[in-house]
DNA sequence: CCTGCCCATTAACTTAAGTTAATGAAATGC
DNA sequence: GCATTTCATTAACTTAAGTTAATGGGCAGG
């Protein structure tokens, strides 16, 4: 996790935390952007499993960058049933709004034992300022989670359960092989099968009944903490996935080129 | 968030579009901010009802701001059920991503006849760059799209069909009254069952089912284009509905006033 | 080694919501 | 004016998923 910049060695990618490798899989970086975003990560922080990070209701202080566990946002109704809205795997940010939001609507707790780096929200201001493509990019991430959630929408309201479980761990496996998290046909998953019930708002015998039925259809198979794919392409096909919203951008450097109208405020600041 | 004179007259209210209204719920604005937002709203285009508006996988290119009729965002499945994602009402922005992500993954449709705003994503950076407190701004409106769509997640999950259709009324009543298109107590409703079918990821009959339970329950009114909540107390607790998501935000002059602090102490303040 | 807890599985039964279809009520068109 | 279409309603029936509950496998802790 230490900084290291020699962007020509070979363990370049290996030392980067999984926030930059997913920004370097859709975007290249250069060597003040990266100092920047590895300056976000000075505050390593670490969560116990089953920790609430974030309450309902609070003042938005922090946000917190995953560099190693999963999380996840969700709301409880009164009747004691919980709604999940979104994993945090690594590489993704805990509230990225906390900089404008006031309170949060939602909880986040931590699945397993959860590594993060905190950060003060106004710096991203400074990290604007300064850096107009790092912006954009966080620009991009956000315009990702609106991707994201959208999916969660359209699989939680017009998909069997069947084809909803498919899909999310199709997308688990996707996000996580975009951060170096996964093989290529499978993926440590940490979660009980509670967590796909709350996320998918489906009851717990219904996914156990569900994981089932992918298993006896030679699909995907399930040992305690891992999940393997074992049929991807027609798993996709089954579930409609298109995992493009993951990992598209539009080219950062045109868009720049061709708007900066004044340049000259763009002094490099680094010290 | 302070009343002031100017604001209240009612010649105030009429001249601004909705989006300008919203901000003016939760923060003041400079006449050089509200000149700046008067100018993206340049380019005003009418799309008839029933048009398709944006295109699922088609190259974002602009981004469009409401200003009369409504819309929506939906992904239609293979087999032909479609879910929607969220609606547009006066004051919201289509595309507000279309700056950075490539391909749109969904569709935008008109309900109504709707006008709009045109307006380049590109044009977003300079305004950004000379108004600092309207990248807030936007970050802000970004951060509400987030929450609501965090609504819907929880609403598709975990509610009752009864709850869920109550809920999405009570926050389209919220979103309309922000920008004075709505009573204390009702509301035009363009929209046939169909769309609340979609949206809520529920049958046709069984929307029909449940509005009559309301209307039997003296919950609500319906008349053709007309939503009338006759209890809105009553539906608020029934639904757990809390509506601080949409009209909240930090005090963004503290904000932008630390960070330049932060700014000069910044050499300092690491290590 | 046992004890207890958590988690997954399976079966039996219930229910909320889906489906199909018939009817009516408006709105639209000729 | 009537014909056509669209939308809402209601009833009858079906089904996917929820609920309850019993069983068993790991595994942590004494």
């Amino acid at each position: 996790m230490e900084p290291n910049t020699q962007k020509d060695s070979p363990l370049f990618h290996q030392n980067f935390p999984p926030l930059i490798l997913k920004i370097l899989q859709v975007v290249d970086l250069n060597v003040d952007e990266i100092n920047t975003l590895m300056k976000l990560h000075n505050h390593p922080h670490s969560f116990d499993e089953l920790t609430t990070i974030i309450n309902h209701g609070a003042i938005h202080k922090k946000s917190y960058i995953v560099t190693e566990g999963w999380a996840y946002r969700y709301y409880d109704l009164n009747d004691g049933s919980r709604q999940i809205i979104n994993f945090y795997l690594p590489g993704d940010i805990i509230s990225p709004y906390a900089l404008v939001m006031r309170k949060t609507p939602y909880c986040v707790d931590s699945i397993t034992c959860l590594k993060v780096c905190e950060f003060e929200p106004e710096k991203l201001i400074e990290l604007f300022v300064t850096q107009p493509r790092l912006n954009l990019i966080y620009g991009w991430l956000l315009g990702r989670e609106d991707s994201m959630m959208a999916e969660q929408i359209v699989r939680n309201g017009r998909r069997s359960a069947y084809k909803s479980v498919a899909h999310l761990l199709l997308e688990i496996h996707h996000r996580l092989r975009i951060v170096d998290h996964a093989a290529e046909e499978a993926f440590p998953m940490p979660i009980a099968q509670h967590y796909l019930s709350n996320a998918l708002g489906l009851s717990l015998v219904h996914i156990s009944r569900t994981l089932r039925k992918l298993r006896v259809n030679k699909l995907i198979a399930v040992t305690p903490k891992t999940v393997s794919l074992l049929d991807i392409n027609k798993l996709k096909e089954i579930t409609e996935y298109k995992g493009y919203y993951l990992d598209q951008i539009k080219d950062i450097n045109s868009i720049i080129e061709n708007t900066m109208i004044d340049n000259s405020l763009q002094t490099t600041n680094m010290a």
